[in-house]
DNA sequence: CGTTGGGTTGATCGGTATCAAATAGCGTGG
DNA sequence: CCACGCTATTTGATACCGATCAACCCAACG
């Protein structure tokens, strides 16, 4: 893996929802980084750790979650190559929720430090840094209202577009069909529901032609049904510059 | 209203979160800002507006809320005095939800001119905003939990630690009472219930001897029952300098 | 092969929405 | 001060969504 193909889908999604600026995209790519691998359901931060670096997803996938007393959990967020999904030990030593490999995954590791130093000598970078976790806020946001208003099944179409629109700016949708490896159970915790129910709704979708899921891979048969179900709004994800 | 007393709350906050430099708060309450009033239900800001300030809540209560197409609305946030609701527009230029008065409320606006003039002069400045965007996100990371998994027993009780622990910071809690002007219904809207299934949970607390609502105010009757009930861990709301 | 983890289906139960209606509290104007 | 109207709260009856429990299927893999 080429340090290029570690920064593409970051930079891509910088450039494509703050405008960032290329010299600072340069002095990131500059910054000194150590790869390190997981396995598929592999903690990579477990609540209460302080870690001091932040990490970049290069390949694969990852999600926040936290537990509660009962042993319920909620999937907080899904990450995929290009996200940083630490950036808030910058400010906060203590990760308050866990952050599991979805899949085999690789992550660079950016020591706190050097990316401090960075952002006292270039402004730009932190205000890069600034957006990219108001965006995560915005979508948290987001996933708020899907979890707490929309029937199960605009909540499932919802983070099927939700993922789609966010995979199509890595690259990563070829003819309306992407790879997300998140099994029934994992789609269930992210929409507050059980992994039967899931199930049920997967199969509603199936046969009224919506979509398929198999093994990870997401098929959109109906892109105008998914539509009307997802009532998508994409403007929370700010995918095009100055929106 | 004295300017000290529009600042006192944020101040407060920022100092006991985030471990503020004196010198940065006293440039921040240096700068000039707006006054302005709003009646209870009235919308500070619309989704889809391009506001060219800041807003500061120097007196009530604010919240957050998306609406779907069917008319459901999610509250996303409830601010306090001393919040800060709308930073992300910073560098966002559109909000993407309502930001509404939940009470006759004064909010301080500040242009983004003067914010970001202040910032770039003093990076301390820029730091303490994006750690409060990162309050921000972890409290609604919590709020997904909240409605995703917790029983709405737990949901309720859960929330009105929530909102007891920050009023607290701000000295707005005497004797384990606190005004807090949410309806039934609101507080329905915040844990994607009904109201009428609200009104219940509450008739259980109160008879349980937990804790009473009365047009805008809480008594909590019996913290250890309320402490089992809502499984709070308080950490991410970042209520202790370098946590 | 056997084992295992995910997926699928069925039966039943409980929690919440929904619909409806009565009550209580509050502000306004007569 | 009272009458009125509006809104919030409260309660009841019923329907339905989704959880739970249980079983079985299936493909991947050691």
């Amino acid at each position: 893996m080429t340090s290029d193909m570690i920064w593409a889908p970051l930079f891509q999604r910088l450039k494509t929802t703050t405008g960032a600026d290329d010299r600072d995209l340069e002095a990131l790519a500059a910054l000194p980084f150590t790869l390190r691998t997981f396995r598929e359901n592999q903690a990579v931060l477990r609540d209460g750790e302080q870690p001091s670096e932040c990490c970049l997803i290069a390949d694969g996938f990852c999600f926040r979650s936290k537990t509660i007393v009962d042993g319920r959990r909620q999937i907080l967020s899904i990450h995929i190559p290009g996200d940083l999904p630490n950036l808030q030990n910058l400010h906060f030593p203590t990760v308050d929720h866990d952050l599991i490999a979805l899949s085999d995954c690789t992550l660079a590791f950016i020591a706190h430090k050097a990316l401090n130093d960075l952002i006292s000598q270039r402004s730009g970078v932190g205000d890069m840094f600034w957006r990219d976790t108001l965006v995560d806020a915005a979508v948290s946001r987001e996933w708020i209202v899907n979890v707490g208003q929309r029937s199960t099944h605009n909540r499932l179409a919802h983070l099927i577009v939700e993922l789609r629109e966010r995979l199509r700016l890595i690259g990563r949708v070829i003819d309306n069909t992407f790879e997300i490896p998140l099994t029934q159970e994992q789609f269930g915790e992210a929409m507050g529901v059980t992994s039967v129910h899931t199930n049920r709704i997967l199969r509603e979708l199936r046969i009224d032609g919506v979509l398929e899921l198999q093994r990870g891979t997401v098929r959109i048969l109906n892109e105008h049904k998914l539509q009307e179900l997802a009532q998508f709004d994409g403007r929370y994800l700010q995918m095009s510059p100055s929106s």
